[in-house]
RNA sequence: GGCGACGUGGCCAAGUGGAAAGGCAAGGGUCUGCAAAACCCUGAUCACGGGUUCAAAUCCCGUCGUCGCCUCCA
């Protein structure tokens, strides 16, 4: 079996070939840095870090490349409104998401380029556009003329003519074609702008995206990746820009994720139906999110409430379960539990393997690591011996941990510290029910679990976990 | 109005032609002083109506519903 992936420009699952061998130049576009992101964005960086993970197990090395879009009208807009300069809102929320890609558990992009950092790019790329007739300057501004190329509209499936019959668009005087789009646009003063062969001014959203991927990974990239929102017009009109000027097939994969639904809409500023990842963070452990995205389609809209996150606290907390040691006493374990648990293992890693080839079926893949899961507890129950149980649970964290990201081993940095405290609760406890005080070890229990400390008794003693 | 996706048990969902994965929740049981956890057991014919096929959740047509895009958007 090979890889396969679902191409938004084919509409099929389509298998994986690179442009070179055992490499993958991937780009994502990242987020307007205009506000706080919210768990939508989070979603998409999560989609794709997994994608990449996975090719990294199997034997990929990842170019990938994402985005942060700074400036913009809403950048420029929301700096106005807020009194400050629109490239220090920029920057700000650019180091507020670098702080959450990284509690999230992303794996550092390769390169994270900003569209103020490619203005000469963009430039050049302007001007090699209107030298081959692509585009058209007028009076500061230049559009793309989208009649130009014959294929426009491939990505999204739309033509040209349905388009404007239902386009929603300002009418533009200046426009040959309601249809094109600016490459770069003349600034009002107190702007931020560039100077350029056609006055100051800045570039245009679509415009930044191209000359990202061709100044970092070269006019050609395996796979292109963004939410489903992105295809028309902005992936439609990249691809447009950079075959113009290249004459090559740009992205060989147009991968795009669904969007988070939120009561029933897409969650979205303009909605208002927003969680931000910070506040998100407050109140969850990182991995709840990235255990909902696991636990569906990337290509699906997923769904987010309250419920939801609560099963996927649930879920982290069973994969968690099964790295509890052994607790072996005086009947060992029989070799047909040992050769079922063997037997799990193996069924696990094809399973596994199985799913995520097939266009990263990560909902799949995780029905596989349940599945050890409940193999790794029967064991224990069977009073297999640890170093037999550690094999499996070794598995269990490299596919969960290494493959899709997950921490089922939680960093206990501050709470280590009430550590001691708990064991000398759990100890005063223990001499309680020595005496069968049952009322008051059971109170002790309770408020220790209001504290957040599970306690759990068995026939070896009693052990405690955070909850 | 145009383009596209989707509709699987109470909830989240995998599966896209040959006996309905998995998780959460629920009920019963084992264990336990009681709990908790773990383990065992129990439940869906796949929106609806036609059609194709030896065989359909899976293909085709229609209906209803939901969502995305067509303007900024992960």
């Amino acid at each position: 079996m090979a890889q396969t992936i679902y191409n938004t420009l084919t509409r099929q699952k389509e298998p994986l070939e690179t442009l070179y061998p055992d490499i993958v130049l991937m780009y994502v576009c990242g987020p307007t840095v205009y506000d706080k992101a919210h768990v939508g964005h989070a979603m998409s960086t999560l989609v794709y870090d997994i994608l990449r993970r996975y090719l990294e197990y199997r034997g990929y090395e990842v170019k990938h490349v994402m985005n942060y879009t700074d400036v913009d009208d809403k950048v420029i807009i929301r700096a106005n409104e807020l009194g400050v300069d629109p490239l220090d809102l920029a920057e700000e929320h650019i180091k507020e998401y670098a702080s959450h890609i990284k509690a999230l558990n992303v794996l550092p992009a390769t390169v994270y380029p900003r569209a103020t950092q490619e203005i000469p790019k963009i430039i050049s790329m302007v001007e090699g556009l209107i030298d081959r007739d692509y585009a058209y300057p007028v009076d500061g501004d230049v559009f793309y003329r989208v009649a130009s190329k014959d294929d426009y509209g491939k990505l999204s499936g739309r033509k040209l003519d349905d388009m404007q019959a239902g386009a929603r668009i300002d009418v533009n005087e200046l426009k040959e074609n309601p249809m094109d789009f600016v490459l770069w646009k003349s600034s009002k003063p107190g702007e931020p702008s560039w100077d350029s062969p056609w006055g100051l001014g800045r570039p245009g959203w679509h415009i930044e995206c191209s000359a990202m991927n061709l100044h970092h990974l070269g006019e050609q990239i395996d796979i292109h990746g963004g939410g489903t929102d992105l295809i028309f017009p902005h992936h439609e009109n990249e691809i447009a820009q950079t075959e113009s000027l290249t004459r090559k097939p740009f992205a060989r994969y147009w991968v795009h994720n669904g969007m988070l639904q939120f009561s029933g809409d897409k969650m979205s500023k303009s909605v208002g139906n927003i969680v931000t990842i910070e506040e998100f963070l407050d109140q969850h452990d990182a991995d709840t999110l990235r255990m909902m995205v696991l636990n569906a389609s990337y290509r699906s809209p997923l769904t987010f409430n309250d419920e939801v996150v609560a099963q996927a606290e649930s879920n982290l907390d069973r994969l968690r379960s099964a790295l509890r040691p052994a607790s072996p006493d005086e009947s060992p374990a029989t070799d047909e539990s040992l050769e079922s648990l063997k037997a799990q293992m193996v069924k696990t890693r094809q399973g596994f393997v199985e799913a995520m080839e097939d266009d990263f079926n990560t909902a799949g893949a995780l029905g596989h690591l349940f599945d050890l899961v409940r193999g790794i507890n029967q064991a224990r129950d069977a009073n297999i011996d640890q170093s037999s149980l550690s094999q499996a649970q070794v598995l269990l964290r490299e596919l969960a941990e290494d493959v899709l990201g997950l921490r089922l081993e939680r960093e206990e940095t501050e709470s280590a510290k009430a550590a001691p405290f708990i064991d000398l609760l759990v100890e005063l406890r223990r001499q309680l029910r020595e005496q069968k005080e049952w009322e008051l070890s059971d109170q002790l229990r309770d408020q220790l679990v209001e504290l957040g400390v599970l306690l759990e008794d068995s026939k070896d003693g009693t052990t405690w976990r955070w909850k």
